[in-house]
DNA sequence: ATGAAAGCGCTAACAG
DNA sequence: CTGTTAGCGCTTTCAT
């Protein structure tokens, strides 16, 4: 029941294999690979070449990868384990560089979304390593000191947005303390001394990091630090609003916010007050979420969190293409991305 | 107590098959496969199948999925092609529901994303094919009307958050007109008569679908329908910010819009006159975008865009779980989120 | 310049 | 109860 080649690009069609193209080109398998593969350091004459690819058109073969990837042993799978594409925006950027990356070298993501369920983890890891990806990336939705699930030590990885400390897994991470002096220099350049850090209250390195590089700032510029002007809130709006209150009290020109949410709250309370932005008091944000800080008015002056290039650094050191020792933790930096707050 | 193999979990190790663990055990490879799939039907000692499980876990075997699914002539991947992870939050949730949804029927996802560029989708279909799927999700990041691309009708596919006309694709959307409905409602029941409603400039089914149900709603409730009370504006903060100025002019308590971005523009507008929400004005949004319609002050009444169950959806269909005839479009409600500002 | 043949790791009859 | 064997669709020497 060899009867196919009638329903091409109709529906599911019955596949057409090498075999049915060398048979109907009346060449052998070998030679149908040959040409299907393009490799021109292999000598066909030009008339069998044309035949073959003829019949190749006319049967509408296609390839089966998974008898490839078998025969050569690799496959052309790069796994990325993500811990909440849920809760989010962050969490999409940082696959779509990762995608775009992989698929400029020929590389397809095995996407699994694990909601932080050590389960679904090691489920997922283990689904890719049957898989034969050629490496995996693990990445967290918000920057973060991990420790590397056991599973993961089977695969060639990279922490993406976390790192693990004392082992040896290569991560990429963005530069907290870069984005954190980036902003505050900032405001420093707008003439602002008397500076206010509305920090976040949950410890990570994105509250180090940040209160890091604003004391940098401020040094460099021969602002003497002091530690009243840093507030902790909650990260969110509700925390920016509130923490008004505290600033109102100590006279600051200008506020650098630990994120949009905080800052879009903040420009709440300013205005309920009847005062303006950036008039009346400057502001910064951080992590350029788009929704907000390109549209609250004024646009907002904040620090981009570098996703997109996160997951496709991830994927460049797994593919060798950047450096990276073992245990080395790349940092990427947060650019400043100028509006009109910062006054 | 555990004596394992040479290097279990200890960096990328030499592949273990079948034949490696067959050996060990003193069994044929046959044993190992049915033992490793934990095939009961087949008869087996207890002794066997307990001295391969030993041998299978000493040497780390994992089965080759390559292999498994060249065999069986099926895999387990779905394919996913959206058209845009980057520019949306939404598209993220689109994804994320597939996953879960397909992860949960031994499914993985092959993720490509396509910014919309022919060429690059048309590869990315191409490449699913030929890795076998089992059918592929189309999908959009916003609701609308397309096309199906040549390419896939080699498979089973199904549209997400899109639909082509006249074709006998299956398809699953949002519910616009129920969701606009609800929306109205919601104001309606809280005795607004006189209720504007900010539409997008854009046509799309999002459009005329909220327009629709904001009129049925009206007419189910007894309000004559006023076109003077429904105006254009760009669907974001500053088309709301800008709307008020026609509201302001027709003694409306309150105002449906187009969507969550357009409803915190209108806040500050609101805000910037000395009013308040929902006591001078009652606002409803759409889409749920947890960073503003959560955080907005007061905290803004929407309607939520299914995207997680759009996805899911799609892969129950694909699946055959869910009944969909050929060229059926599913429609997936938009629940109503109530919380402050619909007074 | 082209074909034959040996597998890749695994499953599924079919024998014993 | 368990082993043998024939492929799945493809690549790749090695002959011819």
């Amino acid at each position: 029941m060899e009867r196919l080649g009638s329903d091409l690009e109709t529906g599911p069609s019955a596949p057409v294999t090498l075999h049915d193209v060398a048979k109907a080109a009346g060449v052998s398998v070998a030679t149908v690979s040959y040409v299907a593969n393009g490799r021109m350091n292999v000598r066909l004459s030009d008339a069998t070449r044309l035949r073959v690819q003829r019949a190749i058109d006319d049967l509408g073969y296609r390839p089966n990868a998974l008898a490839k990837n078998l025969v050569t042993g690799t496959s052309r799978f790069i796994g990325l384990v993500a811990d909440g594409v849920a809760t989010t925006p962050f969490a999409g950027q940082i696959i779509h560089g990762a995608q775009d990356e992989a698929w400029k070298h020929g590389f397809v993501l095995l996407v699994a979304n694990t909601e932080s369920d050590t389960q679904v983890e090691r489920e997922a890891i283990d689904m890719m390593l049957e898989h034969q990806v050629r490496g995996i990336l693990y990445s967290t939705w918000y920057h973060r000191e991990i420790s590397v699930p056991p599973a993961l030590h089977s695969a060639e990885m990279v922490l993406v947005n976390c790192y693990a400390p004392g082992s040896d897994a290569r991560a990429v991470v963005p530069d907290e303390a870069q984005g954190g002096r980036s902003a505050t220099e900032q405001l420093l350049r707008q003439g602002h001394r008397r500076i206010a850090f509305i920090n976040t209250t949950w410890e990570s390195p994105a509250r180090s990091g940040r209160l890091a590089g604003y004391r940098d700032a401020l040094k460099a510029a021969g602002v003497q630090f002091d530690p009243a002007l840093v507030i902790d809130a909650e990260p969110n709006q509700e925390g920016g609003y509130g923490a008004y209150e505290k600033i109102q009290r100590m006279d600051v020109t200008a506020v650098f916010c630990h994120n949009d949410r905080v800052a879009m709250g903040l420009y709440d309370a300013v205005r309920v007050r009847g005062l303006k932005v950036p008039t009346d008091l400057a502001i910064v944000g951080f992590d350029n979420q788009e929704v907000i800080a390109a549209h609250l008015r004024p646009p907002l002056t904040t620090v981009q969190l570098p996703h997109y290039e996160l997951g496709a650094t991830g994927i460049r050191i797994l593919l060798g293409l950047d450096a990276a020792p073992p245990g080395a933790i790349t940092k990427l930096a947060c650019p400043l991305v100028s509006r009109e707050s910062a006054g």
